[in-house]
DNA sequence: CCAGACGTTGTT
DNA sequence: GTCTGG
DNA sequence: CCAGACGTTGTT
DNA sequence: GTCTGG
């Protein structure tokens, strides 16, 4: 599954690779690179505003548009992509409301002995990674509004299986239209992109434990571990 | 019909 | 063991 | 995802 | 809001 990522390019990278302007800050305020993002916290996201992509800022941890308590979002990280189109908590967000999550790499963590061994797993080409997301606008009984997001999850691929038996889908850049698509009908084929990706796409590297605090913070989460 | 859940992962 | 916070 | 708390009363 | 269980 995917509950740890980062995001470690530059905003240029970003706006150039996913195409979807202004990043959503004050202004002045330059993107942080992030090593350590963790469920809870805010994360960029991109999605369809008016026809075209854009990027906006989420809560990680999807609170359905019905929920009477936005707790419930604590649970919803992850979304399976195999039963995403039927699940009440998923539905609705997969039928209209799909967006891109970038990341610079995710963490999976491989249970060794008593311990917790994080790998980082990237590109393999140093680009950026399109993790595919769902979104939920919630307001609450007080008028408190939300907007949250979960991340879309998949079988593992080769490169993963020795770590862990689920990973992020991952959408390849020529796909980010399709998948953003809220046409009438086009969710229906969004059901094609939700597979695992090709193995050579990722590369895996072991990482320190530092990272496993989430309070941890910078370069040193991607420090290697022998 | 109404009441109550609505989720994932990993571990047993 | 289970929940909360990050 | 992992780490860390998990409680009450009364007092400052 | 929508589905499941009784």
């Amino acid at each position: 599954m995917c509950g740890r990522f980062a995001l470690t390019h530059s905003a240029e990278d970003l706006a150039r690779w996913f195409g979807a302007g202004e990043i959503p800050l004050a202004p002045g305020l330059a993107l942080p690179l992030r090593y350590n993002i963790a469920p809870s916290q805010p994360l960029l996201a991109v999605r369809v505003e008016h026809g075209s992509p854009r990027f906006a800022l989420l809560r990680w941890g999807l609170v359905p548009s019905w929920a009477k308590d936005p707790a419930m979002g604590q649970h919803m990280i992850n979304a399976r992509g195999e039963t995403v189109a039927v699940k009440p908590a998923f539905k609705n967000a997969y039928r209209h409301h799909r967006c891109l999550i970038p990341a610079s790499g995710f963490y999976e963590w491989a249970h060794e002995g008593k311990g917790r061994q994080p790998y980082y797993f990237s590109g393999n080409r140093g680009t950026p990674l399109a993790m595919a997301g769902l979104w939920e606008h919630w307001l609450g009984p007080d008028g408190s509004e939300m907007e949250t997001c979960a991340i879309v999850t998949t079988q593992a691929n080769k490169t993963l299986k020795p770590i862990h038996d689920r990973m992020p889908v991952l959408i390849p850049r020529e796909r980010f239209a399709a998948w953003l698509d809220h046409s009438p009908g086009a969710w229906t084929h969004a059901a094609e992109l939700l597979v695992p990706s090709p193995e050579d796409a990722l590369v895996k590297i072991k990482v320190s434990t530092y990272v496993n605090h989430p309070a941890h913070e910078g370069p040193a989460c991607l420090a290697p571990a022998k």
